[in-house]
Formats: structure tokens, C-alpha cells, sequence
DNA sequence: CTGTTATACATAGCCTGCCTATGTATCGAT
DNA sequence: ATCGATACATAGGCAGGCTATGTATAACAG
């Protein structure tokens, strides 16, 4: 990966992918990676305390299934969770506006 | 200002800022603050740090200055400097890219 | 059936880099 | 004289993404 990149802003790019259909850890993972075309690639050392963070902070909520054998904990949005992502996505947007108006036509 | 989300981004800021005309540390300050409308306004002990930093590994360059009787380091880009701009550049447009991508519609 | 890969979770510890706090010095305005 | 703005600098805190490692189940190749 392109080194920190994500740093502070991988809360909202798990939590939209939940919110996007990927129910748990792994294919949280798989989504990003899918959904970026390969450019987000986080191990699971870091995705699987980001969502442990995320439910401890009432945005997500989690219960155990077992589709098979293998158990899986599932996540959802919670309502304050879709706030939040609502919240996130405007200061994502006013941070991204920032940036280009800094580059301005330098680049 | 908005938690830690300059990090990782706040390299290509502060080239973009002295490539567009900002030439000293308390200058390449107030540009950020101006250029992004008051959202980016990070401390001095954020931006000489980096300064240092971006001189040492030779994408900028410095000399001293004194215009009145006060002293003041002041900042040019390397030719490596101009490349790492253009490719620091579009590194940020593929991440903006990736995670709008990743928000999609969700948001 | 054994080894490898994929799926699925978890945590300890490292390291980067942004921030807070603090210090120095010059200059204009009150 | 004092205060704010200008201008530089560095020590130390700390959040958080990453590496490394460990567990377990399933699928598939040879």
C-alpha cells in the first residue's frame, strides 16, 4: 500500500463498505480492495481492530453467525452509525475540496 | 482542525504551497490556512518539522534570508522536488479516486 | 491423505508523523 | 512597557495503521 495513506480515514471507508453490503471482517477487506480496483489493500491486522474500535463507539453492531461450520461476526450499521457516515462523507467531501484548492493548477 | 487527517498528505500541501509562491515556513502557514478557506491550519510545530524533513530528502531547498533586520529560511523546489510534486499529484488523485469509489452511493 | 491456499478471526508491539507545549528573537502598535 | 504578529526551533505525547504471529475451518491439488 501507498504507506499511511488511509490514516484517518479508513473509519469511514470500512463503515461505508459495511454499509455498502459487506457484512463482516474478511470481506470488508475484499470490498475495499474490489471497490478501490485494488489501490486499498489492508491487512487484517488492521481492519479487524478498526471494526472492534467502530462497535465500541456505537457505529457499528455485531452478532456471531455460522453460515457453515466457520463462525463469522456479522456487522450492521447502527442508527447512529448512519449518522455518523452521513457526518463523515461531508467532511470527507470538504477535506478532499480543500486539498484540490491547495494543488490548485500547481500539478 | 480535524483530528490527525493531514497525515499522509501533509507533504504534498506544503510542496504545493512553496511551488505556489509560498517561500518561507510562517508563509507556507498562512497559505494553507488561506488557500483552503480556514480548514487546514496546522501548527508551526507541525510545518517546520516537515519543512526539515522535505529538505533533507532533497525536495526542497533553503537558504537564509533577512529582508528586514529578521531572518527567514527560504524554500525552493529541487528538480526532484518538481517531479515528487507530479507524482505526489496524482498519487492523491488516484486515493480521491479510490475513495470516492469506495463511498459510492452510500453516502 | 498431506500440503497449500483461501476463508475467518484475534492481538501484541512497532513506528511514523502530526500535535501540544515551550522557548527564542524581532518588530509595530498601543 | 506590553501585547500581538511575525519567524524560527525542538522535545515529547500519542493515535493508529502495519508487521508478525497465532488459532481454526474448508477446499483442492498432487
Amino acid at each position: 500500500m501507498e504507506g499511511d495513506i488511509l490514516r484517518g480515514h479508513l473509519d469511514l471507508l470500512v463503515v461505508a463498505t459495511v454499509r455498502g453490503g459487506a457484512s463482516h471482517g474478511y470481506a470488508v477487506i475484499e470490498a475495499l480492495r474490489a471497490q478501490s480496483d485494488g489501490l486499498f489493500d489492508p491487512p487484517e491486522g488492521t481492519i479487524y481492530p478498526v471494526l472492534h474500535r467502530l462497535e465500541a463507539a456505537g457505529i457499528l453492531a455485531s452478532r456471531w453467525e455460522r453460515p457453515g461450520r466457520r463462525r463469522r461476526r456479522v456487522y450492521r450499521l447502527t442508527d447512529r452509525g448512519e449518522r455518523w457516515l452521513a457526518d463523515s462523507g461531508e467532511r470527507w467531501r470538504r477535506f478532499s475540496r480543500g486539498v484540490t484548492a491547495v494543488l490548485g493548477g500547481a500539478t
